[in-house]
DNA sequence: CGACCCCTCGCTATTTTGGGGGAGGGTTAA
DNA sequence: TTAACCCTCCCCCAAAATAGCGAGGGGTCG
């Protein structure tokens, strides 16, 4: 059984945010999440969620405006790998009130959160969350967080494809040659070792870095790495 | 038999490293193994790791830097599930000759990794090295793979428990001046404009640039940043 | 007190990048 | 059929970063 192939065969049907949701409650159920939550916001401040969250405590979470104690989304802005609740800082007094109520309204006591960035500055957060103990916890990342980061992405590709994200005015995609040299940068490797690791020659690979500077608007390669990251136009 | 549950009895008694090294090689034994490698990179670039291989392939594996060129490193880094070690690349120039030389060392043809990501960009990664041919590794796979795969997050997860008690010392984080350093990196700057904003010399700032660089086992400023960057320790 | 880190600054090589040209052949969409 | 990319490769030369050394003063902690 490969769930991950069926889910990408699933998510590619939608076409409607109606269905991104449907989608969502889906995975939930595949992948026996408590909850599940992919809630994205856009450069201009616009949002969108999905998520399996009982509406009364969506929303008291919007009405008490929680994303701002919410250690979770504190904790997720800063951070570009998927990060496990446990280790976010529950010690603040708001924290631990804010745990509490979300308790209250059906949530798990385990979870873990994937921060995805996407294009001109867009930032979305897959929630994954669980009820059980810690042992069995750590089986369930074991055997499918791997899935579970693969899909975040997928549905943020998809959420933004549905939300009909305008075309790129600045920013123009890169090529997969550039993303290829960024990222590679983005490891530490000169430009000596990224040709001899492609199999190309410097002189084409310095091509590739220069345009890429050029299309991301960066003064040198150090800054074409860093906003090729913030920007999630690489993974590294 | 089940040796998954005897493997984790016996993890939960390590409570050093030393131990936790003597587990790795009784888990290559009970495994029937050629080699088995627990390897650990936490944010800040220290390492860790516990290996069954030769002393001295250790060595010269470290001397050599071998892991910029080790397809099975390179490979895992950019990877979230498990790789078998024969789909990766191992054509460049390079990669044939570490295979050589990997080989004398007594390391077998067939193996995988299991990539692990851990809290705060902590990285680690658990090699399984067997000789054999193609189909007798197919039928290991089939039969050990899961134990495996579970028994690389238990490693991992004890790993970190360990080494989160003072016993390693803390993790040594970025001063505020290379914090300052590496965030006006990342928007650009090169070091003459930075050592301006910062009103100091650029003799001063290149020391921040390369302690910074020290501290995060980075090859370069590009890299430094990018890490830096993704462990969320500057924001931009 | 010593050890260790932080901040500050200097020197001389050497290596790596960057700037600005050029070229040819491939695909894709207006 | 153009135009606009994309991939590939080459040249020369200047600018920048890095390696490998050095130095001193300040703070903290055991």
């Amino acid at each position: 059984m490969n769930r991950l192939v069926d889910m990408q065969d699933a998510l590619s049907q939608a076409t409607t945010l109606e269905e991104f949701q449907t989608f969502v409650e889906n995975l939930r159920d595949v992948y026996d999440l408590e909850h599940l939550v992919y809630h994205s916001v856009n450069s201009t401040g616009g949002q969108y969620a999905a998520l399996t969250y009982k509406p009364d405590w969506v929303e008291r979470y919007i009405e008490q405006d929680y994303a701002r104690i919410d250690p979770v989304v504190q904790g997720c802005y800063r951070q570009f790998q998927p990060i496990e609740w446990k280790t976010l800082d529950w010690s603040a007094k708001a924290s631990r009130a804010f745990l509490g109520e979300a308790g209250e309204a059906g949530l798990g006591n385990q979870g873990f959160s994937v921060p995805i960035r996407g294009p001109s500055g867009q930032f979305a957060l897959v929630s994954v969350n669980h009820k059980c103990n810690d042992e069995m916890w750590a089986s369930f990342t074991s055997e499918r967080a791997a899935d579970l980061l693969l899909i975040s992405h997928y549905l943020n590709e998809k959420a933004l494809q549905i939300e009909g994200n305008p075309h790129r005015g600045p920013t123009r995609s890169l090529s997969p040659r550039e993303k290829d040299t960024l990222t590679l940068l983005a490891t530490g490797a000169n430009r000596a070792n990224i040709a001899e690791t492609l199999k190309i020659s410097e002189s084409t690979l310095r091509v590739y870095i220069e345009s890429a500077r050029f299309k991301l608007g960066a003064a040198n390669t150090t800054h074409a790495v860093a906003m090729a990251l913030t920007h999630g136009l690489i993974v590294v």
